[in-house]
DNA sequence: GAGTAAATGCGAATAATTTGCAAAAGGCGG
DNA sequence: CCGCCTTTTGCAAATTATTCGCATTTACTC
């Protein structure tokens, strides 16, 4: 089963409806590798000729997030973006406050250490954000 | 010499006007233990008595950050929180979604690593952001 | 104490995101 | 396949945090 397929059955198995809109963000979150804006998708969406609205974009994002679905990233550059969550898999990343692109950081604090290492007392670790800012090659120059 | 005339100092150091409302700023700011939003230095302020306009909190709170001698966090919430940085000391928190405490994490992801280790070119750091959630050694049993 | 550049106040402008409401559409039962 | 009922969407207007332009004030140098 592909990607989308999944995501498309967890929508439904929340007892939400699978709409055309919620398939088109879904798929432009599969099919993108870096996290994107509300109007990042907005605007590929259109550009695939399939309709939408920016507030039903903003809707939509906000159910992935609560449904555990999507995560809320990189809001220091005063705009959020979002990313699907995937399986194991999962990264972290530097965002260029010139150009607004992001990259993936080859390595995650949390996994390269074990828990004692990492905290305190043996706390239970769930979940964590780690994020870096900065300017890419081309806008440091 | 108090917290507060270092920073006083940073300021005028740094080739700036230390004026009334950058001194009830950092004041503010100084007697605080938590980070602060634009609009609560704002009342705060307002409420010594001293008229500040809130174009003027945000400028100067812009200028603290641009000097180094304040950090903006907790973007979480379509918000940013200032608090000032207090010797070198930089830290990142684990927060315990059980009893809501936060607790310092002994170490810092950025730190740790060369530029070259940490991203895939030379690129030009200037913040980061690193949060571990869980749960503490009480609220796990 | 005067001159000058920097900082402030004010109000209006932005930018991202949210909301209210009527219309449209998904998905259940038949 | 049809209709119903509820959820979701589109639209436009509202909100919220933050920024900006510009005239006025003020800190600091000489």
């Amino acid at each position: 089963m592909s990607v989308r397929n999944i995501f498309y059955r967890s929508i439904k198995s929340r007892g939400l409806r699978l709409t055309a809109q919620r398939k088109a963000v879904i798929d432009c979150l599969v099919a993108s590798k870096k996290p994107l804006s509300a109007e990042d998708i907005y605007l590929h969406v259109q550009r695939r000729g399939l309709g939408i609205n920016l507030a039903t974009v903003y809707r939509t994002l906000d159910t992935l997030v609560e449904s555990g679905l999507a995560e809320r990233v990189g809001m220091e550059l005063h705009r959020a973006y979002y990313t699907l969550c995937r399986g194991r898999k999962h990264l972290h990343h530097f965002f260029c406050k010139g150009c607004g692109n992001s990259y993936d950081l080859p390595h995650c604090p949390v996994k390269e250490r074990t828990t004692e290492d990492l905290i305190p007392e043996a706390f239970t670790v769930t979940s964590h954000r780690y994020e870096v800012y900065g300017y890419c090659g081309k806008c440091s120059s």
